[in-house]
RNA sequence: UGACCUAUGGUGUAAUGGUAGCACUCCGGUUUUUGGUAUCGUCAGUCAAGGUUCGAGUCCUUGUAGGUCAACCA
């Protein structure tokens, strides 16, 4: 047992000092709170892992609870996308939660607040609002609606949630201060009227609180002990803050929110709104197409829940803005698929050999190992005949001796089966090898436990043998941009930096234990990378997608 | 011309006044029926200047750089 002490992130060391202060370690609790405007992303998954695995950590509850409190944005789609992408993560949350289970309680506040004189009715255009609000530098200035009657705000607010009133017409606002240094305590709006449907409390309201209002007073009603979410929330602290210290009871738990860096990719953008835009405009083909940085994309593409927590957990918490490299979580997936991944032949980009001193109608069944790394994977039944195909770039007429694949001359080992050498090629008009004659060592079969078996070759290649081969559409990925980090540049839009060749679509030929492949198996092709099955696929069609190529140390040597 | 936040190898993070460590990347060696994996190793860092202290990445001051804040979005 290693007892190497993990060093705690920022946040745990908070909840550590709270506990150590006398919060009662029974009182923590989490929450995670999506808006359900869209799907989820790796980033996403940073705040997921953050939130679940306190929970883990301190055996506290964490709750789900979708924020939707702009109808105009939200749909059921993405809630149950969201429910299903946190669940395929391996994360259990203790309730299900919408902020809209509270719009009733928020209400009776904001009465309570009018009576108090916390809040007023404003009925100035949003841009004269703007206007008052000052700048960073510049004190904002009263509304000259700020002082009206209890009496009077009462009415109006109570029109506006009988929807007397148009939508922009009026707004709830509360009475803080607008000489604050935080412009977020200049008199926020804490209702507007939205004459949408919603998609759980249906046409029930017509004003809908705003988030500032609705976050801090969602947490206290479910007694969230820490409320963690991203920097920019930072300024928005003393407002939550403020909301909350109007209801507390003193016998209840305050809610603390405490804030981290949201967590960057390089080659990729993170926002929902440039994610939304890439789906719209039909640049990729979906959210959860595998080049976009999404849970269901990076699923599709062939990622593991557990990769993905491994990324998060590496890749730690802190408060500094960053652009992660997308290689260390290309790293997590390699690692995990080495270990797991059963190991497959296919040729992407094939050539022809024939063992001319094979027998014509032979046909001998091969055993393959299904992963070395795995002793329970077992093994599986390889066809081989006279006829078959390798990869292109595996043979050279002729090449120097840091060459390990087939030359004319030369000797390899067909992986699982037998030791070939290239006697003679034929060419087209073009100069392409079309055909490339080989022999084989009857004695040379791999396991078989001969003489020639134990031979030292160099080189190994995959193959897969042409008459049992199965057609299998290949879709090899690449990254989505080609600029590290696509929307840092001012004077750029981020879709300049799009990478026109991320997908390439290729025909390939696998080895026929594959045809009983299902979606979202993964595999990795001997010498050539990791690859998952799509949900395109039929009964008569194949589909893969690369998910990451293995590491390449022959392309490295700038071959 | 304000407030707040942040500055540690190329990248991401640790060190909580006491030996600057880990991971990824890069590069090199060994092993290998995957030019994979594994394994060993190399290079490489405290934004700057002052101050406090026996001792500063850590505390203080002043700079510098980056970020956030002025939606009836979250």
């Amino acid at each position: 047992m290693s007892e190497e002490k993990k060093s705690l992130n920022f946040i745990e060391q908070i909840i550590e000092e709270d506990l150590a202060n006398g919060l009662p370690k029974e009182k923590l609790r989490f929450r995670f709170p999506p808006e359900p405007n869209g799907y989820l992303h790796i980033g996403h998954a940073a705040s997921i892992c953050l939130n679940f695995g306190l929970g883990l950590t301190y055996n506290a509850p964490v709750n789900l609870r979708f924020d939707d409190t702009n109808p105009a944005k939200e749909e059921q789609e993405y809630v149950d996308a969201i429910k299903h992408d946190i669940q395929w993560l391996g994360f259990k949350w203790d309730k299900e939660l919408y902020s809209s289970d509270y719009f009733q309680q928020l209400f009776d506040w904001a009465i309570e607040f009018i009576k108090e004189g916390k809040a007023y009715v404003d009925n100035q255009s949003s841009e004269e609002m703007a206007k008052q609000k000052g700048t960073p530098t510049e004190h904002g200035t009263d509304s000259p609606n700020r002082n009206r009657s209890i009496e009077e705000n009462l009415d109006l607010f109570m029109k506006m949630k009988s929807g007397e009133f148009n939508e922009g017409s009026h707004v709830l606002r509360a009475k803080i201060d607008m000489k604050h240094v935080n412009m977020h305590m200049r008199d926020p709006i804490m209702y507007r009227i939205l004459k949408k449907h919603h998609h759980r409390t249906g046409d029930d309201w017509c004003i809908y609180p705003m988030y500032d209002w609705t976050h801090g007073e969602s947490d206290y009603i479910e007694q969230i002990s820490h409320s963690i979410c991203t920097l920019e929330f930072k300024s928005h602290r003393d407002l939550y803050d403020w909301y909350v210290d109007q209801v507390y009871d003193t016998n209840l738990l305050r809610p603390k929110q405490r804030e981290f860096a949201r967590r960057n990719l390089s080659y990729t953008v993170m926002s929902k709104r440039k994610l939304l835009q890439l789906v719209e405009e039909k640049i990729v083909t979906g959210w959860d197409d595998p080049r976009m940085p999404t849970i269901s994309g990076l699923r599709r593409r062939g990622y593991t829940a557990n990769s993905i927590r491994t990324f998060s957990e590496t890749a730690g918490i802190s408060k500094r803005d960053n652009v992660t490299d997308v290689a260390l979580l290309e790293h997590c997936i390699k690692d995990d698929l080495n270990k797991t991944a059963p190991r497959v032949m296919a040729v992407l980009d094939p050539v022809k050999v024939i063992i001319t001193n094979y027998p014509e109608d032979k046909e001998e069944i091969l055993t393959a190992e299904n992963n070395q790394e795995d002793e329970n994977a077992g093994f599986r039944e390889v066809p081989f005949s006279k006829e078959i195909y390798i990869e292109k770039e595996d043979f050279r007429e002729e090449a120097n001796k840091k060459f390990f694949r087939l030359k004319l001359g030369k000797e390899v080992r067909l992986k699982n089966a037998y030791i070939i050498k290239a006697e003679s090629c034929i060419k087209d008009e073009n100069g392409e090898v079309t055909e490339i004659h080989c022999t084989y060592d009857e004695d040379s079969l791999s396991g078989s436990g001969s003489e020639a078996s134990k031979r030292r070759v160099k080189g190994t290649l995959h193959w897969v043998s042409i008459k049992h081969a199965r057609k299998a559409e290949v879709r090899v990925y690449d990254r989505l941009f080609t600029h590290e980090a696509p929307d840092s540049q001012k004077d750029k839009d981020f879709k300049e930096f799009i990478n026109p060749d991320s997908l390439n679509v290729i025909e390939a030929f696998v080895e026929p234990s594959l045809k009983t492949a299902k979606n979202l198996d993964r595999f990795q092709f001997q010498r050539l990378g990791y690859f998952c099955v799509d949900k395109d696929t039929t009964a008569n069609k194949l589909v893969f997608n690369r998910t990451v190529p293995l590491r390449d140390s022959w392309a490295k040597m700038g071959q």
